[in-house]
RNA sequence: GGGUACAUAGCUCAGUGGUAGAGCGCCGCCCUUACAAGGCGGAUGUCGGCGGUUCGAACCCGUCUGUACCCACCA
């Protein structure tokens, strides 16, 4: 379809056969977004009186584009504050980028690479120049994206952890925690990566089982002779010492002796540590300070020195012959040095060990003994940890609190030291005499010969801590600080718990004095493919959104990831299953468009309950019923439910029943058409606004069609009127069972759907007669005057469908049928009494249940009565 | 080694004590004048195994098996 992409109507039901027969999302959904942004819908206003309502973006990765967790993340913030916006909340849906140091800094390397250069032949600042140029040039990516899914963000605001506003507030905190003595600089082992030539923290480090080799190696000789195991043979050269248990009787005489390490000239100590295991292994262990975290704990209580023997690629400094080899190189020809000399005791063995990687390149973390900034951790987690005990930031589901604590309750320092160009510049200062100077946002760095500043950058994380208020202006005392720090809601995916939400609750409580940044944090899961794989490009599985949302519109991609989003649970996602939200999107727009066609309205208040039929007054006792439900779902993040309830409400209630069961209303024309038009117009108006924050195109095109109004994303949010109609409800499912009863009989006897068939349909006395054309229409039922051949099952009591078959019915067939409906019937009248007559349900269990097991004995009773009757009158 | 989940229809998942549900898929009949991206009807499960509590268990307790993820300085 090509046709008919005119701007929306100008009033209510204006030329509603200009819709055409399918909804087309290609035609709509760049305009409308164009749309709201010029209108500003999106924007926020620090100085408003409404209530704030805000959420930051997980800031992506300027390197990044849009893949289908960002598609999911951002549905359901977009969901959220597109509800707050119409329920009258100053929303902020703040966007923006996060710089991630070694990710892009990698990135804009592998160009030059391609290039024939390198970042070292650029130098620094030229460096960070083309960094800057590259984010300029392809940065814009995302936004690109981020509009095609319909995210209401105020681009306004967009905001960079680089700008200067934001570096402003690195530096500050920086400053303010360094001198708080929070942050500190000290030697330690940290995790280096050799390919990215930095440091990497702790939650950076990926482990997975790597198959290794373990070689045990004897040092010493004769008596004096001891062997340890190891996976990693080249860091023997630089061991300072053996450690043995101090109450290991095997060794108890070598421990304060020295023995000899073989290829060397060296000598070392046996010292005494409980940490040795004894049971493990040998029960002794070869101790190399300057390359494993552990023997670096065990040389600083026993002194030893420490060796270092590899340089920052992982390459042999010690003098001799492995000098200059890789750490793999040396390796192997180490052991085998080792072997020639009869060191190897056991020939080595596959091992499976625990390997630690670097999460941005997998390259195998090698454990390095360097200088680093670090931030005590302790007090600032405590904190975090307490407000979320205390109550006052919640984390949805509440299950996953456990990890958070886990983590908050058992940190260590973090290194926050990289040494990279692309990032925050560590403020540090270094004098010729020493003198170290921490320089604030304030202050003039000093000058002077022999000054220099560190030449290392913060860790990414660092500046993302600061995310929920250096975007609004932190340092500053800015109105926006006050209207919308702390945030409302922070949404984001479990697996950035650590690195992220809670460095954020750390700095948060830190730098705005113990105020958390968000009252809720409310967690999502994975997306993973149709069959709960996680998707990745190298297993082949992985979807770009912008493909599917070609296909079958923004709408249908953000209803799938609704459909599946169960709190905290990984989302499913296939391509099928967006087809078929496309079809829900269509189904709406054709719904509406019958509507159009047969005058529904949404002008002047409501007829009064006494006018409308039981069918009206059913809808709409239903339509408030979703209303407050859908209100329940979304303040409890419980999309899925709330996608599935509004689904079934509009597909099986509105457009199945209520429309069909309307067409004879309007056939027959006067006030009760008159009235239903006005009603059908309230539910899909109610409707629309209820699935707008959900699929806020479809919506936005059919409401402005429908209702006339500017647009639908500043409608407000329905509310539920309190009206209800128990007897309608019940009337309207007991025409619904009938309908359908008689439908599956029709069927069973091989009547074609369209195929019209005599019969009188006596409701007798279950009040349904003002139903009987609607339901006459709905079964194809023409008059009949006394001809009989059959009845059909019915499930309301005192109701009879005589259906005229002219001889064509399945005796055969229908015999069967009510043969097995009677014993269905029969088993349940044995159930419930058989329970009836269990003294102790009777005496324990509650009123409502015995009433509902009475209830099901006598339908069982009465259905037996029926059906025995009904194979009674059956010719043989 | 510690921790947290999860095992329900062919697939993906809802369902926290009272007759087993949804979407997709599947079978059958229909282009019934909003929609074939549709309509109507239908089939499909000893709710992982074994015990226990209870009038009653998919649901609570114990245990076993299997899976996923997280944390941890196992040479």
């Amino acid at each position: 379809m090509t046709e008919n992409t005119q701007p929306p109507a100008n009033g209510p039901h204006s030329a509603p056969a200009d819709l055409p027969t399918q909804y087309t999302p290609a035609d709509v959904e760049g305009k409308l977004y164009e749309r709201w942004v010029e209108r500003g819908y999106f924007e926020a206003d620090e100085k408003s009186e409404k209530d704030p309502y805000a959420i930051v973006i997980p800031p992506p990765n300027v390197t990044g584009s849009l893949h289908l967790g960002h598609a999911f993340e951002h549905t359901l913030i977009d969901a959220l504050t597109r509800r707050k916006r119409m329920q009258g909340y100053e929303t902020l849906w703040q966007p923006g980028m996060d710089h991630a140091g070694i990710a892009t800094q990698n990135r804009v390397e592998r160009e030059l690479a391609k290039e024939g250069t390198s970042r070292h032949d650029l130098g620094r600042e030229a460096f960070v120049e083309r960094v800057w140029r590259w984010k300029a040039e392809s940065g814009g990516t995302i936004s690109g994206q981020m509009r095609r899914l319909g995210d209401g963000v105020a681009w306004s605001r967009e905001r960079f952890t680089m700008d200067e506003g934001l570096s402003r507030a690195v530096n500050t905190i920086f400053k303010r925690l360094h001198d708080d003595g929070l942050i500190y600089r000290a030697e330690r082992i940290i995790n280096w990566c050799p390919r990215c030539l930095t440091a990497i923290s702790d939650i950076e480090v990926e482990y997975q089982d790597d198959d290794g080799e373990l070689v045990s190696i004897r040092y010493g000789d004769g008596e004096d002779s001891l062997v340890v195991a190891t996976t990693r043979a080249e860091t023997m050269l630089g061991d300072t010492a053996v450690a043995v248990h101090p109450d290991d009787e095997r060794y108890r005489h070598l421990v304060g002796r020295r023995i000899d390490l073989p290829l060397t000239d060296r000598s070392i100590p046996v010292v005494a540590d409980a940490h040795v295991d004894p049971e493990f292994g040998t029960g002794a262990v070869k101790v190399t300070p300057a390359h494993d975290p552990n023997d670096f704990e065990i040389g600083r209580r026993h002194g030893l020195p420490q060796l270092t023997v590899m340089d920052e690629h992982a390459v042999i400094t010690a003098p001799g012959p492995f000098q200059g080899l890789d750490r793999l190189e040396a390796r192997s020809a180490v052991v085998g040095a080792l072997r020639e000399e009869g060191r190897i005791v056991a020939e080595k063995r596959p091992y499976q060990h625990s390997v630690g990687h670097c999460s941005r390149c997998h390259t195998t973390v090698e454990p390095r003994l360097s200088m680093q900034w670090w931030v005590r951790v302790a007090p600032l987690a405590k904190a975090a940890g307490d407000a979320v005990r205390d109550g006052r930031v919640a984390i949805h589901p509440k299950e996953m609190s456990s990890r958070y604590f886990e983590w908050v309750d058992n940190l260590h320092d973090w290194c926050i030291s990289r040494q990279l160009w692309w990032g925050h510049r560590i403020p540090v200062w270094y004098g010729p005499d020493g003198e170290v100077r921490c320089v604030g946002p304030d202050e003039e760095p000093p000058t002077g010969p022999g000054w220099t500043q560190d030449t290392d950058v913060l860790d990414t994380w660092f500046s993302s801590a600061l995310w929920p208020f250096s975007t609004l202006g932190w340092p500053e005392r800015t109105d926006s600080v006050a209207k919308f720090y702390p945030n409302s809601v922070l949404v984001t995916g479990y697996d950035i718990l650590f690195f992220w939400v809670a460095r954020m609750m750390m700095f948060g409580l830190y730098a705005m004095d113990g105020v958390p940044p968000f009252h809720t944090i409310a967690l999502h899961g994975m997306v993973r493919d149709q069959f709960g794989k996680k998707m990745s490009k190298s297993f082949g599985n992985a979807v770009d959104p912008l493909d599917w949302m070609d296909a079958y519109g923004s709408d249908a991609v953000r209803f799938t990831l609704a459909r599946g989003a169960n709190p905290g649970v990984d989302v499913p996602i296939g391509e099928d299953w967006v087809q078929a939200s496309r079809n829900f999107a269509n189904k709406i727009w054709n719904a509406t468009r019958f509507a159009l066609l047969n005058g529904a309205t949404v002008e002047g208040p409501l007829p009064a309950a006494e006018e409308m039929s039981a069918t009206d007054r059913w809808v709409l006792s239903r339509l408030n019923s979703v209303v407050a439900e859908a209100d329940a779902y979304y303040d409890d993040y419980q999309f899925a439910k709330l996608s599935d309830a509004l689904f079934h409400f509009a597909w099986d209630e509105v457009f199945d029943w209520y429309v069909e069961l309307s067409k004879t209303t309007f056939a027959a024309g006067g006030r009760p058409a008159e009235v239903s038009r006005r009603v059908l117009g309230e539910v899909l108006d109610v409707t629309l606004r209820l699935l707008h924050p959900l699929i806020p195109f479809v919506t936005e095109e059919l409401w402005t069609t429908l209702t006339g109004g500017d647009s639908v994303v500043v409608a407000d949010w329905p509310k539920d009127s309190g009206f209800r109609d128990a007897a309608a409800e019940r009337e309207l499912d007991a025409v619904r069972q009938l309908v359908t009863e008689v439908r599956r009989f029709r069927a069973d006897q091989g009547l074609q759907p369209g195929q019209r068939v005599p019969a009188t349909l006596d409701l007798g006395e279950t009040g349904l007669a003002a139903h009987e054309p609607a339901m006459r229409a709905l079964l194809r039922l023409e008059p009949a005057g006394e001809a009989f051949s059959a009845t059909a099952t019915l499930p309301v009591a005192g109701a009879v469908v005589a259906l005229d078959l002219s001889g064509a019915i399945d005796f055969a067939a229908e015999r069967k049928r009510l043969t097995k409906d009677l014993a269905a019937a029969e088993k349940e009248l044995a159930q419930t009494t058989a329970k009836l007559g269990n003294e102790a349900f009777l005496a324990k269990a509650p009123d409502h249940v015995v009433a509902k097991i009475r209830t099901r004995r006598e339908a069982a009773e009465a259905d037996i009565a029926r059906i025995t009757e009904q194979l009674a009158k059956l010719p043989a």
